[in-house]
DNA sequence: CTGAAAGCGCTAACAG
DNA sequence: CTGTTAGCGCTTTCAG
């Protein structure tokens, strides 16, 4: 193994200088510099991580704790967690992976034996059972979701409320009178979900300040059939319905049309989902973006101005972005 | 901080007898390690990962190398992922995620510094650009996949060779003649993704050993209805087919019977995929599971082995397993 | 069965 | 602008 020693000794300086010259954290002479650089090139010389880690006190390893929950959809994680991953590389981070399985003690660990030096916390509920330890841990953290009392942390998500909202005005703007909302299984909002809380508000929100009718509907995956029909039979005036369910959306499309309504001639569909769902539907789906490579970046860079003692927002709430696509259109009065 | 002096101190012991006393490698008393454990306890002892590191060598993590290519099925890595993080949790180490972006620098980087002490990498292509470097590397590596010349590797997979034969033999015995594969998109074929070929081989040899007549359809996502046609276009006699690609599963079937083709009375269908995928299909599937859990549990166990200085065997394939559930029936001669 | 002491490789005062 | 040096917290000889 090439240490620092060995740089030092081929460049003619001294095992500081080499530090100092690799970190730029002071002033190195441009021709020292130069034979520093060159002395690691040739050696292939890399800084021992926990050596550094140990030293530097800073490991340069953030934590990215992923659900493992049902009823949430599994493309999303992953697209959020390879985000993370890139952003971090490009701050000089590592990313190390914990399942939420390892719940509190997991965090401690991690934590309390400077394995990582910050963490990121997906699939938060309104009231974690977390928040505690996260407002106490002496390391920087950021959450994606808001629980009820986001004081004290810091969070980051789409504004579901807002995105909610967003697909009610778009189908209020159409004439549409009677809505629907297909939402995310029912476990995920007895687990208090920060996110299906907020679409259920805001969806809510837009259909009474629009005097339209609107029902909600937790959905299983699966159930598309029974729900399309469940949803026709309860709200016979229905033309609008906005999912809020990755895994139902093609079905309940299918399933809609089996009942005999085209979309969108018929009923208007849209959709918060991520685009790429969205776009290979087989009716490309109006919807509001669940911009996963977004959050992780920005999680990710809140986390490194935390680390390096700036105050950061304690809320970033980014603005829902609806892209019309073929599944919505004005309502036809028969 | 609490560090391993602080409860040599309270325990009245050197720091060095906690630190057998906590790893095992020296007899201690039972007395003496009494009254350490306790100690660690009162003061919420935890090692500094860091320092451990370096004093040790070894970071006790491992790296895993997710794929980030299109054409895999994001649910099935996930899977694998969350089944790597566990099983080393229970092996005592923890787990960083690297993406496959950054190839092999990415893989030298985290060698070369001592973050981790091992690899895993996902998504091995037959001739993969990583091999030279795997092999070559001081660190312990398992693949999760064959590439052509295995020799001096250690690699873990479903038996995908033996996966494609099972499907095949399966409805030879209901007495099929005429079958065909609908595989994974093309891309996954021209990057030579080994798992791909390997069911197109037993596929194939299955069915040449049965004296059936064969196809074999790479196909694109979103693509289930114009497949399906050209399946009973090109092959008329076509009553069995083999599916190892997720996301057109459920779609194909539509598409069939959308076709006229009842299943499993017309059109008898297996796939090979996660047990979950062909449990919630609206006709559950007759499958040779992807056993990702399985398949990660062994590739961390391998590796802690190596990691101990054991031999491990270079190939483990994992039988098939094939379940029998809705979709295949005897061939119904017309 | 236990202790003392020498590092592991790097960073960051401190001193010039 | 650069070098010397004292640790960072732990593991592991070497001694007893």
């Amino acid at each position: 193994m090439v240490k620092i020693t060995d740089v030092a000794r081929r460049a003619g300086v001294s095992p500081s200088t080499v530090s100092y010259a690799l970190s730029g954290k002071r002033p190195i002479s441009e021709e020292t510099r130069q034979r520093v650089e060159a002395a690691v090139r040739e050696l292939g010389y890399r800084p021992h991580a926990g050596a550094r880690a140990l030293a530097g006190r800073r490991s340069n390893v953030l934590a990215l704790v992923v659900p493992l929950r049902t009823g949430i959809h599994v493309p999303t994680v992953m697209g959020f967690a390879v985000s993370v991953v890139t952003t971090a590389r490009r701050h000089d981070h590592d990313v190390l992976l914990l399942t939420q399985e390892e719940g509190e003690d997991g965090l401690h660990r991690v934590a309390d034996t400077a394995l990582v030096d910050a963490l990121i916390v997906m699939d938060v509920q309104l009231d974690d059972p977390r928040l505690p330890l996260l407002r106490a841990l002496e390391l920087p953290s950021v959450l994606i979701g808001f629980p009820a009392d986001p004081s004290g942390l810091t969070c980051v998500d789409l504004d579901f409320r807002a995105a909610g909202e967003a697909c009610v005005e778009h189908l209020a703007r159409l004439g549409h009178r009677s809505v629907a909302l297909v939402g995310s299984p029912p476990e995920v909002y007895v687990r208090q979900t920060a996110f299906a809380h907020s679409v259920v508000q805001g969806f809510t929100t837009a259909a009474d300040r629009n005097g339209m009718s609107s029902t909600v509907h937790p959905c299983e995956p699966g159930t598309a059939h029974e729900t399309a029909e469940r949803l026709l039979r309860e709200q016979p005036a229905l033309t609008g319905v906005v999912v809020h369910n990755e895994p139902l959306l093609e079905p309940l499309l299918d399933a809609f049309e089996h009942l005999g309504l085209r979309v969108p001639t018929d009923l208007s569909l849209t959709a918060i989902c991520p685009d790429e769902v969205a776009e290979s539907a087989r009716v490309p789906i109006t919807s509001v973006a669940v911009p996963s490579a977004e959050v992780g970046a920005r999680a990710v860079e809140l986390l490194v101005r935390k680390l390096d003692g700036a105050v950061v927002a304690e809320s970033t709430l980014l603005a829902p972005w609806i892209t019309e696509r073929g599944s919505t259109g004005r309502r036809t009065v028969v």
